[in-house]
DNA sequence: ACAGAAGCTTA
DNA sequence: GTAAGCTTCTGTT
């Protein structure tokens, strides 16, 4: 092996599970020989050794050779006995798998490596060494983190699976620690599959961390002391010497006594009759038939492979080779029924997109008024000038269609690759700026040649999108918005075809997105993304496809937006709808996408610290749980849950699922310990914390930007049926705040240094929207009194005075009183208070008695929405429910109380919505430098420099005291609550 | 690897 | 009883 040359190892064990787990199961046709693992085997290796047309690594290997575990047995078990000791047995029809896949190596001519008492990584790990010492590369194929101690300059990692390279960037990105610390950080965190032990109560964050400020496990070890946090330095002082065995074991030996030299792994060219031979055997058709062509075999000339199949576990019974389990006997069955070519999927399938004729012929003579489009015929933009003469054709036309091209969803996180322009339905023209070359090194090819430089096109892009007398015209502008703006540029004068849509159609079937509204309207079917960029693990990213098809799929975006833009802008209009469009969602877009830029300092520290004690409360109620079940079982599994509690220990079960299984749900489990049951108390506790702990102290520091250090959730307008927004990746419109526990977690919310967070939040909005619309003179009396709005609701109900209410009657009036803006049932509050039916039932009787406008306004609004198919709010936003004639009664009632719901729940969205477009310039005006940060739903978090707080506070809550106004006159005051503190808890 | 169910968090 | 999004488990591909 000399400098240049490139070694391909595969790590045959690994990819065995991986594949056999991942892929359909597969059977042979003529005996039910399972060989799922093996097909899957075979074509990974066929696709690696094809050197011209491998694209997918990107590389060539010259030397190749697959490495296997010899045995479970090896000099692991003599450091520490217990090594992967709770490793069960290989499912059944895997068995006979791992002799046929070294079969298939040997028919690939490939060299089959393994060696008693090593692992296959201990193999990799040396052959790894030898390449590198004789000045060539190497590639593992594999994914296994326990691989990755490896990677550096001439070692890298190939997921055959997910189609991915693992470089340094690639572990320091997944582990927090380049490669060579991975062995320091496996020794802490342990690995329970293996049965590494490491250090209880540090995972992979925490190790990192430890890893950054400490350098190095000894050093960590030596100056353990120095750790702040109680419980974590006595952890890692009392079980340093499990992290020392753990080092050994994770550690791979580089120095194995091999036999075979690299030499010996020179890459043949496959001898293509043995190896068809093979396949023949396996009955792999389609890649029998690839293989014949690419080595000029015939097939038929080919006598396929006797081959002498490894015998299952003996006590299975004799007719081995053949599933015998019941499971596999019904695929092998519905491998041999269905054929392979033949795709599975029933004929019931043609009716699933809910089209019914009628709509569908309205869509076609929509379809028929559109041009033809071609997306041949688009032009790809590969010079300054002709850029130059597009912007200039813009000007000239007055709007553009725009839209980008990147490498993400998260716009924070998105490389541009390119944008395209439309000037006139079908005149579309695409701009690479950062497609990669196919070939290249490990990493990915370097800039294809031939693109506009990215500073030449953005300059002369940038003054065509500031410019206020060209409208540009995009869909989910807010996307392009961030991307642009963190290029330094501005975009003014724009539409937003997504939002449009969403004005004239929130809540009919079908989303607001591109492809659905191309189809819906246009009758168009696009390109999708994923066949140009491909997908799951075949995903390559945009920026690697071919020019040709990104341009067609690039140019289309634009051009379809361009026509959905004619379509949809004249109909806001027509329906009245115009200012909506234009006073609540456009107007929203920059405002959100500066929100989302600039998002919130979220504290590490704190929240692995409360990940910590989490850990620690559940690990203790585990135990607890355990013991009380008597044994140990999947506590978060709601099926083995439901099995002990109603099956072994006999408990009453209370309601069902509609799967057929018994609820567990928090609240039969609170019944049940109400009647001093222990164990389901702890299951509710149990449940809390684990709950607190995935979702919100584990999770959230991984969406901690890398740059900015702050976390950018993204604002998605239209989402919802009313009119709300919705916020995800992650969501910070949940995080908890009823119990003590999760109010802990709004701690690690901050305000930069020298700033405060200002949370300002409407009270009771919903309630006063309806004191507004149903027009109820108490209730306006009472919110103009700024009385007690639940306690005078049970006062009036049940003629109780407000003076020394009991707490229990006031809370029935609260329930009530929301059960109401949810278009109450019987059934629904009856469950909410956990009382009779018939007595909710009474309840509701009374309140309309007491209310009669709350029934009046019901009952008209549900009539409207039958007869118009949608409801409004107060600004006339509409809210369609297209379902709500049903004639399932409990599919129309459903449809109803969303119905009652929306006209609240969507004004007091669009009230909040006003208050926000109007807050910047609010602030500004009285030079304030306050920076709103973060919506949900009914509050406002800023974040504001201290010394302006008590300045700040009159405006916002002045803005938003006032948003309903000029538009809208409230005959109910709005009242708005304001704090500001050093974090998020405190304000609120 | 992916989809659906169950469960839990918020307003 | 309204509106959302995320995680875990489980069965299927």
């Amino acid at each position: 092996m000399k400098k240049g040359d490139h070694l391909f190892l595969v790590d045959g064990s690994g990819y065995i599970f991986r594949a056999y787990h991942a892929l359909p199961p597969l059977n042979r046709k003529s005996d039910g020989l399972p060989t799922g693992a093996v097909l899957g085997f075979c074509n990974m290796v066929w696709k690696l050794m094809q050197d011209s047309r491998n694209t997918d690594v990107g590389i060539t290997p010259t030397h190749f050779a697959v490495i296997f575990d010899y045995s479970s047995k090896t000099f692991r078990n003599d450091l520490y006995p217990e090594y992967k000791a709770n490793r069960s047995a290989p499912p059944e029809d895997l068995i006979p798998q791992f002799g046929l896949i070294r079969e298939a190596t040997r028919a690939f001519d490939l060299p089959c490596i393994e060696m008693e008492g090593f692992e296959a990584d201990d193999l990799i790990a040396t052959y790894a060494r030898l390449a590198r010492e004789a000045g060539g590369d190497a590639t593992i194929i594999s994914s296994d983190k326990d691989l990755m101690q490896l990677v550096g300059p001439s070692v890298g990692m190939y997921d055959p699976m997910k189609d991915r390279q693992i470089g340094v960037p690639e572990v320091i990105e997944k582990w927090g620690v380049p490669p060579e610390k991975m062995i320091d950080l496996q020794a802490l965190t342990g690995d329970s599959v293996d049965n590494v032990p490491g250090v209880p109560g540090i995972g992979p964050k925490t190790a990192a961390q430890l890893l950054e400020q400490f350098g190095d496990l000894d050093t960590l070890l030596a100056r353990a002391s120095e750790i702040k946090q109680d419980k974590r330095r006595q952890s890692i002082i009392d079980n340093a010497d499990k992290a020392r065995i753990s080092r050994d074991l994770v550690t791979l030996k580089i120095d194995v006594p091999v036999k075979e030299g690299l030499d010996d792994f020179v890459l043949q060219p496959p001898n293509g009759p043995r190896l068809i031979g093979f396949l023949k055997a396996m009955e792999f058709t389609t890649l029998t038939r690839r293989v014949a062509e690419a080595t000029s075999t015939e097939v038929a000339e080919v006598e396929a492979a006797s081959l002498v199949i490894e015998r299952a576990d003996a006590a299975h019974g004799p007719d081995v080779g053949f599933p015998s389990t019941p499971a596999a006997r019904s695929s092998a069955a519905k491998a041999a029924g269905n054929g392979a070519a033949e795709p599975a999927g029933g004929p019931d399938s043609a009716n699933k997109d809910g089209t019914t004729p009628s709509l569908l012929s309205a869509l076609r003579a929509e379809a028929a008024v559109a041009e033809k489009i071609n997306v041949d015929a688009y032009s790809c933009i590969l010079d300054l000038p002709t850029l130059q003469a597009w912007v200039a054709e813009a000007r000239e036309a007055g709007l553009v269609a725009f839209d980008t091209e990147t490498t993400s969803l998260d716009p924070m996180q998105a490389e541009l690759i390119g944008f395209s322009l439309a000037t006139a339905p079908g005149r579309a023209a695409y701009v690479p700026l950062g497609h990669k070359s196919g070939r290249g090194d490990l990493l990915g090819g370097g800039l294809l040649e031939g693109q506009i430089p990215v500073r030449d096109a953005l300059a002369a892009l940038k003054p065509l999108l500031e410019d206020k007398s060209v409208l540009k015209i995009a869909q989910n502008l807010k996307y392009d918005l961030v991307v642009m703006n963190r290029h330094g540029i501005d975009v003014v004068s724009y539409d937003d075809t997504m939002l449009i849509s969403y004005v004239l159609d929130a809540g009919t079937t079908g989303g607001h997105g591109m492809d659905d509204l191309s189809e819906k309207w246009l009758g168009h079917k696009t390109l999708k993304f994923k066949d140009i960029a491909g997908s799951g693990k075949r995903f390559v990213g945009f920026d690697q496809a071919d020019l040709k098809q990104a341009t067609a799929y690039a140019a289309e975006d634009a051009d379809v937006t361009l026509r959905l833009w004619r379509v949809l802008k004249p109909r806001l209009a027509a329906k009245g709808l115009a200012s909506v469009y234009e006073r609540l969602e456009r107007p929203l877009v920059p405002v959100l996408a500066q929100m989302e830029q600039r998002g919130i300092s979220v504290d590490r520290q704190i929240l692995s610290r409360l990940s910590g004690e989490l850990a620690q409360g559940a690990g203790r109620l585990e135990d607890e749980i355990f013991q009380l079940a008597g044994s140990r079982f999947t506590i978060g599994s709601p099926k083995q849950l439901g099995d002990i509690l109603f099956g072994r220990m006999g408990l009453p079960g209370g309601s069902k699922t509609k799967t057929g299984q018994w609820s567990t749900s928090a609240q039969v489990l609170e019944e049940l310990a109400a009647e001093g049951h222990e164990l389901p108390r702890k299951i509710v506790d149990w449940r809390q914390l684990t709950k607190l702990k995935s979702t919100y102290t584990d999770a959230l520091p991984g969406y901690i930007h890398p740059e900015t250090k702050r976390v950018h959730t993204s604002y998605a307008m239209a989402a919802t049926s009313t009119g709300r927004l919705s916020s995800s990746e992650p969501n910070l419109q949940n995080i908890p705040i009823r119990t003590s526990e999760g109010r802990k977690i709004r701690t690690a919310f901050i305000a930069d240094k020298g700033n405060k967070l200002v949370s300002a939040d409407y009270s009771q909005i919903e309630l006063r929207v309806l004191a507004h619309m149903a027009d109820i003179p108490q209730l306006r009396q009472a919110f103009a009194d700024g009385i007690d709005i639940h306690a005078m609701t049970a006062s009036e109900m049940f003629s109780v005075p407000v003076e020394g209410m009991p707490s229990d009657v006031r809370r029935r009036a609260k329930a009530i009183n929301f059960g109401i803006i949810y278009g109450i049932s019987a059934f629904g509050l009856a469950n909410q208070l956990s009382i009779p039916r018939e007595e909710a039932s009474d309840y509701i009787k009374r309140y309309f008695e007491r209310f009669p406008g709350i029934r009046d306004y019901m009952d008209s609004t549900k009539a409207f929405a039958r007869e118009n198919g949608y409801v409004e709010t107060i600004f006339g936003r509409r809210a369609h429910y297209p379902e709500i004639r049903s004639s399932n009664p409990q599919h129309r009632a459903f449809n109803e109380r969303a119905a009652i719901n929306a006209p609240i729940q969507g004004s007091a969205a669009d009230i909040i919505r006003r208050a926000m477009v109007r807050m910047d310039s609010a602030l500004a005006e009285a030079k304030l430098s306050a920076r709103m940060l973060l919506q949900v739903h009914d509050e406002l978090i800023f974040e504001t420099p201290e010394g302006e707080v008590e300045a700040t506070l009159p405006v916002v809550r002045s803005v938003m005291e006032n948003a309903a106004m000029p538009a809208v006159n409230l005959a109910v005051p709005l009242q708005v609550d304001a704090r500001a503190a050093h974090n998020w808890d405190e304000a609120h």
